[in-house]
DNA sequence: ATCATTTCTTAACCGAAGTCAAGAAGTTTG
DNA sequence: CAAACTTCTTGACTTCGGTTAAGAAATGAT
């Protein structure tokens, strides 16, 4: 399994591939921002493309950026009594931080991986900070979708505690299907908190009442 | 069962009851601010105490405010499939707040309810912008704060689920003692994830483990 | 193509939570 | 005090996930 550790955000030159340069591009043509602004994120906010298998934190080690994930799709998860717990998968869209983590320099409880080729921006710590002193207006852009992501995230948890496994299965299928393309099915069990003989036979059980409706 | 409504914030005397005035006492004597900001907290942050039953936000209700809670206890459930779910227990010294619902003005998915006698300081949301716009380094801490608290939250929530109803129920009397004295079994079940025939039964296994040792 | 490894499924058995029902213990009310 | 209610416990039975073990299916390597 590949390693990543500090040379994510240390390579100087950009990969040449045309998808990153549009992803690149997109970065810095939003229409909310000022050309000053744009420019800032131009300089500073390098893309990468990662290979699957790439570990983009690992357990313990200590934060010092944000991602943000542009295509593929990555894994977090902790490890307890020697297995993996999954506890998201991130996809196209996501933002990957913590800030608990980052602005205390404590050690990571979470690993992250690439459960394939993934491209991501790089934003890192001193970046960020650089960024809310030149340009008071995004942190308070930032505290309120902070706010925001915390409160959606809570309400994740609401959702996930009043469903069975069952139906956090079906709630997945809708919800997030591209998963499946990457994800081994005993990730997924440990995400939907079953053990993969159980998601068999959830899948089992669902297969026999769909067919019995015909 | 009593209603608060929007009263909460209206009323513009405080409760004369020695404590109240006290706990404001602590509320602008913080050293971490200036005068100037100790002033405004005075002049906007009421305290009020709250009955038992209380209930300071009702599924569906838009939240205005955030609350500080200086004493007592309230419980924050939501219902699903008429059953009440109890997702949360508030005790001193905790904040209860909503970004999410509070910036885009939509409905609350959960309730708040005073499970014994409560005094709590009343931070509208009028009044937390006009915080931001006078003092702008509040707003970068509260960012942080926020952060912190997020990252936190999904800490606790980990641990919550990567753990059995038993060693939740060790755990909760533990690191909080003091729900017991307030908070009725069915509830701290209904927090535990478990029926309360359920946890019964646990408690029933700790008992008889307990005294087996002896 | 063959072999090895990873991933997924099935079966038997066990333990824990859900459900339903009854009743005990504790609290409130008149 | 007695009646009514709330809260907690217990028992019988069912359902579902965990565990162990075996093997099938899919994937990767030589």
């Amino acid at each position: 399994m590949m390693n990543l550790d500090n040379d994510v955000t240390s390579s100087g030159q950009l990969d040449p591939d045309f998808e990153v340069l549009e992803i690149m591009k997109s970065l810095v043509s939003s229409n909310r921002n000022t050309q000053e602004e744009k420019d800032f994120f131009a300089e500073n906010i390098p893309v990468k493309r990662l290979k699957k298998g790439t570990l983009l934190l690992k357990e313990g080690q200590i934060l010092k950026s944000s991602y943000h994930l542009f295509k593929g799709c990555i894994r977090e998860f902790y490890c307890k009594d020697g297995e993996e717990k999954t506890v998201a998968f991130y996809t196209v869209g996501d933002s990957l931080y913590d800030g608990g983590h980052r602005l205390n320099q404590t050690p990571s409880n979470v690993t992250w991986e690439c459960v394939c080729e993934c491209i991501i921006s790089v934003f890192s710590f001193e970046v960020e900070k650089e960024m809310y002193s030149r340009f008071p207006r995004l942190e308070s852009l930032c505290r309120i979708e902070t706010e925001k992501q915390y409160s959606s995230y809570k309400n994740t948890v609401n959702n996930y505690l009043s469903s069975s496994p069952e139906e956090r299965y079906e709630n997945l299928i809708k919800t997030k299907p591209e998963l499946f393309q990457f994800v081994p099915l005993y990730h997924i069990a440990s995400y939907l908190g079953v053990k993969p003989e159980s998601l068999s036979r959830i899948r089992g059980r669902l297969r026999s009442s769909a067919s019995s409706k015909v």
